[in-house]
DNA sequence: TGTACATCAGTGAACGCGCGTTCACTGATGTAC
DNA sequence: TGTACATCAGTGAACGCGCGTTCACTGATGTAC
């Protein structure tokens, strides 16, 4: 009669990882087709599940959207903050913009930052902006803290970086011209980490 | 029997009016709610018809929304253009720019850029993209020539511009708070019209 | 000017479909004794 | 160790709904003579 303090424990432990499982195959799907694009039923199916098993992990598809890409941001920008703790500011920096405006970036959109590839979708969803904003605020600092100190305004330099990477994915996606594309990623490259004097 | 020239001059000048009414209540619409999260009901009713007609006048809600994300952004570019020729570069800049980083143009999203707004959901739809990357072009250009002269790289500072101004409303419009959100705007302001000198 | 006819922009019922969500169930897992 | 029972993660049929699209129609407008 008495609840006992972890009873099935190995049933919950793979409830935890199939939660996971849901989460990562939304995460993907999400950002391929955007959130309005993809159904409950197809993030089951990419699971390994059927449909119905959702609603004993999620209240509803809202509420996993709002998840998956608080989460997603989230780490992105402790992945960012672990490189410049263990790489220092200069390679740190090199890194991050380097990957962010990459052809590879902006082609595999499933695997990409949802700032550009979610971020208006998002917007329209209020509720999932608190986690997000914690997000950018993370990555901004992150930024500021790798730009060169002598430089002044290190924050507001950090702010624009950011703006000028988000927008840049955004503008190479809609470019049906890859040299186009290949341009404004290499312009918003150049401004970030201005190439070293000779 | 035999086809006339203009007939039902009439009736067909007022088709044409109506399709204008068609695309006007659809970029408003698509702006505010995304184009998956808009029907062809609701952009017929906000124009004052019924759905059924739309199929006059459009071969499907895809073709609508390409040829009105297309309008939209050439329509912006030829306004940009127009301001460089009559204002001149140095005043054009400055209001081109503080008009797109304002705080009524990230609010207002159901009369903005289709870039920041739309673009994530165009980026999906590759049959939108060439008009869509000729806009680009072509204010990429106009930016270029407002650039001051001397400085140096001027195509490749509008190109991190423009994508730094579409990235710092993708990002201002996802931040819950308005103070961070103003400071985004601000740092992307300052990037692109250097404040001037005292 | 008047009348009969042709055109076609716009109407609204209907279609098949996929969505988000619910729910009675099943069957594997862990517990009690 | 063995057996009876409780739990609950996951199943799959079913729901009401709104979507994009089709189509037979109506009625206002313009044409022919």
């Amino acid at each position: 009669m008495q609840k006992r303090e972890a009873p099935m424990r190995g049933s919950k432990e793979q409830k935890v990882e199939t939660r996971r499982r849901i989460m990562d195959a939304a995460s993907r799907l999400f950002r391929r087709e955007g959130i309005d694009g993809v159904g409950v039923d197809a993030v089951m199916h990419q699971a390994g599940l059927t449909h119905g098993g959702f609603y004993g992990h999620f209240p509803s598809k809202e509420a996993l959207a709002a998840e998956v890409c608080a989460d997603s941001l989230a780490r992105a920008a402790s992945r960012w903050e672990t490189m410049r703790v263990e790489r220092g500011p200069r390679e740190a920096l090199s890194r991050i913009v380097d990957n962010y405006l990459s052809a590879a970036h902006v082609e595999e959109s499933e695997r990409s930052c949802v700032m550009p590839t979610l971020g208006a979708e998002l917007a329209r969803r209020p509720g999932a902006h608190p986690p997000l904003t914690a997000a950018i605020r993370s990555m901004v600092e992150t930024l500021a803290r790798c730009l060169p100190r002598r430089r002044a305004a290190a924050r507001e330099r950090a702010l624009a970086g950011l703006s000028c990477m988000v927008g840049a994915v955004v503008l190479a996606r809609l470019s049906s011209d890859p040299a186009l594309s290949d341009e404004i990623l290499a312009a918003a490259r150049s401004t970030l980490v201005p190439p070293a004097p000779p």
